[in-house]
DNA sequence: TGTTGTTTACGGATAT
DNA sequence: ATATCCGTAAACAACA
């Protein structure tokens, strides 16, 4: 079970000189700032093995990076709750044997409701009693893939895109994690960026100069995450034009370009370069291929490529549009995707759709524990941004706080305050 | 010069 | 077993 890394930079530790881990945690904490470590849920197959056979003592408590102690000491601890979090609720789907969990982050999130488990010997009083066992918890990586970190971002930003860094600073505001380690996980942001078909990169216009362009999502690819849950993505999205570029590069009647003297692969030849094969979703691309043989010259395809935003963004551009009506374009484009009952229905009336795993419990993109729609619901609440507003007072401009967080306040929402939310979909309760 | 963006390469985890 | 997804490192180029 216990098979993927909990703390993969444990393991790759050696590499840096800043090398740190997770696990990290000397520094006090008040109760608000540990709920917010807690909502950095530690992965989802962190099972009941793993606690029951006390992690902790085995689990390396590491120095302080230089980094996150200054970041630590310059950023006011956010007053995320962490009631009702992705790993509270997370455990609805993770069966009976992760209901010692369950009581546990329902614990250590809310902290002492003075309700739950009140048998004197069980382990999980231990384990509330044992302040080294709950550090270990914090800056656990939170269960979210890159790609759905970054889709979390520019689904949350008003305009529907975001400058790399801003969603950044959104990861960084919203997962302390992402506080440490920088360089890594920036340097696989980026990677996911460029390499996911699902991203595009928005040109800025004259009028918003600045470095870096805007990355929004592509406008079809809002089904990524076709049951809600953002942990894994049922399906990659692949652009067609792009797919049968590469594709055609790949094809044996396309050399290599004996011109690239750097040795290097072209962009099209990359792929995954695991997946040296097409999906099972393009199997069948060798046939579309032959129905464009060749001819597929990459500056042609660049420029049917060229984003059809960006085609869009000229076209609207002729027609007086602004870049804030661009991307409510994008938005609506997306929302339709996104819209909870639409993805539903999706789910329910549509015919069995072999490439995508099915939600045994029946989850639907608006109750998935790992929903984006928990995670970032769309309403503000004016208590949870009077506190941001606190927390946040000249942290950072970047901050994404102001227009995102704060309205739609992934945190500390009734969702997450609400006792009653600890209520599974299955009927079990973890209080 | 630091940031942003692209690409290659590799290995682990997960799904089928 | 294989396919696919994901994370990470790193080289490199372009840009502000």
């Amino acid at each position: 079970m216990l098979t993927q890394k909990l703390y993969p930079d444990v393991n790759t530790m050696s590499t840096g000189s800043n090398a740190m881990s997770p696990m990290t945690s000397t520094y006090s904490m008040n109760s608000m700032a540990m709920a917010a470590q807690m909502n950095c849920s530690p992965q989802p197959m962190f099972g009941s093995s793993m606690l029951n056979s006390g992690m902790s003592p085995s689990m390396p408590m590491n120095r302080i990076p230089p980094r996150m102690d200054q970041s630590m000491n310059e950023t006011p601890q956010l007053g995320y709750s962490a009631i009702g979090s992705p790993i509270s609720n997370m455990n609805a789907c993770m069966g009976a044997t992760m209901s010692s969990i369950n009581n546990y982050n329902a614990t250590i999130g809310r902290g002492d409701l003075g309700g739950g488990d009140t048998s004197p010997n069980s382990a999980l009083q231990r384990a509330r009693a044992d302040k080294t066992y709950r550090r270990s918890y914090t800056h656990a990586k939170p269960p979210y893939s890159y790609i759905s970190l970054i889709t979390m971002a520019i689904q949350n930003s008003p305009q529907k895109m975001l400058t790399l860094s801003e969603i950044y600073q959104f990861i960084m505001d919203l997962f302390p994690f992402y506080r440490q380690n920088q360089q890594r996980w920036q340097n696989s942001i980026r990677h996911s960026l460029s390499f996911n078909d699902c991203f595009i990169k928005v040109p800025r216009t004259p009028d918003k100069p600045g470095k870096g362009s805007f990355w929004s999502l592509h406008p079809d690819s809002g089904n990524m995450f076709e049951n809600g849950c953002y942990l894994r993505r049922q399906k990659r999205f692949k652009d067609e034009k792009k797919e049968i570029i590469r594709a055609s590069h790949k094809s044996p009647s396309h050399s290599v370009d004996s011109s690239n003297s750097s040795g290097k692969k072209t962009p099209l030849q990359h792929g995954d370069d695991k997946s040296h094969h097409l999906d099972k979703n393009n199997e069948n691309l060798g046939s579309m291929l032959s129905l464009h043989p060749t001819k597929l010259d990459v500056d042609q395809m660049n420029l049917l490529n060229a984003n059809d935003l960006h085609n869009m963004q000229q076209h609207h551009h002729h027609q007086n549009m602004s870049h804030e009506e661009l991307s409510a374009m994008i938005n609506r484009s997306n929302h339709l995707a996104l819209t909870s009952e639409h993805q539903a229905a999706m789910l329910h009336h549509a015919p069995m759709n072999h490439h995508l795993k099915q939600e045994p419990t029946g989850y639907t993109p608006s109750n998935h524990p790992f929903s984006i729609t928990r995670l970032l619901p769309a309403e503000s609440k004016s208590d949870i941004k009077m506190y941001a507003d606190m927390q946040y007072a000249g942290y950072n401009t970047l901050s994404p706080l102001p227009n995102s967080i704060h309205s739609h306040s992934s945190i500390g929402n009734d969702y997450y305050n609400s006792p009653s939310l600890y209520h599974t979909s299955a009927g079990t309760t973890s209080l």
